[in-house]
DNA sequence: ATCGATAATAAGTCTATACATAATCCCGCG
DNA sequence: CGCGGGATTATGTATAGACTTATTATCGAT
């Protein structure tokens, strides 16, 4: 029996073999089931996994061809900072430094997306890896939208950790930069002169709902953002 | 008719509506098609994507799942640095600062994960959005993979728009960081003292054969790269 | 109680068929 | 020549049914 992987196999196979060019329109449904005798909803199913991977692209009528990827695409996973830590086989350290309920200024309303006069809650915490400063944390939690965090102390849970067990999130943006430190960046995460450091900000709602913004800071020096894509030609996974 | 995607919608707002805790099991299939009144393959292609997603866990006799989501993902969007600047309105600019075939030695080796001694063309670019620097480019090229490169001068296409209409690629992996200056870049980018670059590091592969490494630096000060994720309950969308 | 064979289960895949829908082509009318 | 409208076409979606496969649960023998 012909599986829709294999087809999509074959496929990739021609489109990296330079068979079909970039742009170049591929057999329609019926006559690839025809040539690889099966079925056009098999054909069908490996097409359109093709699509949303961004390696063809579909139109009624128009046919399917292949995509011209002129912007290539990088996934990074963002995981809780213990776990990052501990993976590397490091021990994982944490210390609250600040916590306390404020009303949304101006300038905090615009950074977690919530009204201003909102009540929030502001959370400064420092992770460090064997002991080492790792990333400076600096939260802003809606009250609002996640009421039961005035009632957590976060002295030994980290609101990273503690969030994704509580909080679904619909929708999500990240920022990320280089910059000089402030004062703060320097003196705790012990950074060496001209050393910048390397900031994600990132902010979470659920539906409409502002839930969450942080900004989080590391050592520029020793700090990197890794993105792999797996080989699309390894036959050995989906 | 009950469609796909609206079982994809029921089933997204029973988990953002905490009908389904993280790690809960959802109802079977079979279950789910009586329920809706549709058949089980049309559930099937709702679960399924839904589990591509990663907001489902499957497995076969297991049942299906809400996914704890310890760890979250940011797609980045890495585009011709052309189109980048030119989408923001701004007009794009280029120049070819260097241009040489040199065998690997045993520091560019490791870089682009070519043999030692193998040719490789190394070119050096700046990119400028307005007439200001916006990324100083530093290319390796694979001549084994790619020796059509060897009869481009490189004046005035930019290798990135080259290769892209060139060159499929089946395996890619990107490195973000910040870093302090050194003095080339200091110069070629005009940065103000203490100014970091963000840099990008990107390797790809065509099967086992390394095409290509280069690494992008832009003025810290400036430059962010961002990544949005659209929201799981706009039903407007696949 | 432990182990191993077996049954039961839920997802995974494929098929043939039907109809829907978007996009294109093309023809004929003005 | 341009335009509108219908025919055509390729993909999109849904269905019932069958078979496969991974995994778990269970039951029986030791």
């Amino acid at each position: 029996m012909v599986s829709y992987k294999s087809i999509k196999a074959e496929i990739l196979n021609g489109i990296v073999g330079r068979q079909w060019a970039p742009g170049e329109l591929i057999p329609n449904e019926e006559d690839l089931a025809r040539d690889y005798g099966c079925s056009r909803s098999t054909v069908n199913r490996a097409l359109q996994e093709l699509a949303d991977l961004g390696i063809l692209e579909r139109r009624r009528k128009a046919g399917t061809r292949v995509a011209q990827r002129t912007s290539r695409g990088a996934l990074i996973q963002i995981q809780i900072v213990r776990s990052e830590i501990e993976q590397s086989g490091r021990r994982y350290g944490y210390v609250l430094l600040h916590r306390e309920v404020q009303a949304a200024d101006s300038a905090t309303a615009g950074l977690i997306d919530a009204p201003r006069g909102k009540p929030l809650l502001h959370l400064r915490c420092l992770h460090l890896a064997d002991g080492v400063p790792y990333q400076l944390e600096s939260r802003w939690i809606s009250l609002v939208a996640l009421p039961s965090a005035r009632d957590v102390d976060f002295e030994s849970v980290g609101p990273n950790e503690w969030l994704v067990t509580q909080v679904p999130y619909s929708r999500s943006e990240h920022i990320f930069s280089a910059a000089p430190p402030n004062a703060e960046e320097r003196e705790r995460l012990r950074l060496r002169p001209d050393e910048p450091v390397f900031v994600i900000e990132r902010r979470t709602w659920l539906a409409a709902q502002a839930l969450t913004y942080v900004r989080l800071a590391h050592p520029g020096l020793s700090y990197r953002m890794i993105s792999r894509e797996d080989d699309l030609l390894d036959e050995t996974e989906s």
